[in-house]
DNA sequence: ATTTGTACCATTTGATGTAAGGGTACAAGT
DNA sequence: ACTTGTACCCTTACATCAAATGGTACAAAT
């Protein structure tokens, strides 16, 4: 598996790492139980900072794509393949433009959404608040 | 009336001003048919910009709480007391902090769902597009 | 004890937003 | 003609965040 990267690309270096190994999953290059570089190593070899690496495998963990197994390293996740097939950019995309969509047509302006999705995001504690009409099962 | 402005409080100007006439209306201390003073005119007045006056003006006119009947002036607007109450901040925060709250839970990270936002943001063209989307696997 | 991923402290750079101000210009209503 | 709200150009000061880097420290697994 050869990872590489593209300093001048504008895309972030986290999200190269994480599309490249996505891409290699769908192409069959990267199947279930193969292992993964260890992020020091990885970091070491692209000459980039730990963290950065870091950071990619932890949204790939998160997305079920790989799995880290503590002091063994990390592994191509069982169902890597259907997983890499979910973008959760789109996911997130599609759910915040229809509010987006919805607020600016009842007359909101930019900047109370802004506004108002700033205050949002400061408190990390926000629990659902279930008065939608479009509770799923 | 009396519209005072605290340029001390970290309040927004426009914001007081809006806060301040929908106040009023709430008091009956201003009834439909009322006129406002003119945006130069209050502008001076509180010696602010006419911008930020003209700012409050046009959320006043959005809620319906003030009307503008070019020449002639503005003034309230015949349901201003009804309108007063709603506000539409409550509103926005509402809807968004339930996408938001839903967002975090399925795993987005809050960096995916600011970039996101502020590329949905970034769009003036953004219309509804009605997907009847429920959870994903 | 060693290596793993990870968490925490910090920093710099660049982008982008709000709020407010200043000036100029214009269509619409009377 | 005159005044209205409004639209456009620009600027300032302030705040926040992303991305990346650097260093130190730690629990878990063998």
């Amino acid at each position: 598996m050869d990872i590489e990267i593209d300093i001048e690309s504008g895309e972030p270096l986290f999200e190269q790492l994480v599309s490249q190994i996505k891409s290699a999953v769908k192409a069959r290059k990267l199947t279930p139980g193969d292992g993964l570089p260890t992020i020091r190593q990885l970091a070491g070899d692209l000459r980039i900072n730990n963290k950065t690496v870091a950071k990619a495998y932890r949204l790939l963990e998160r997305d079920s794509v790989i799995q880290t197994k503590g002091y063994r390293g990390t592994f191509i996740h069982p169902d890597a393949l259907a997983n890499s097939a979910f973008d959760i950019k789109v996911h997130v995309h599609g759910l915040l433009g229809n509010v987006i969509a919805k607020l600016r047509q009842e007359g909101a302006t930019d900047s109370e959404i802004r506004i108002a999705f700033s205050e949002l995001m400061k408190s990390p504690l926000t629990m659902p608040t279930d008065n939608g009409e479009k509770t799923h099962a």
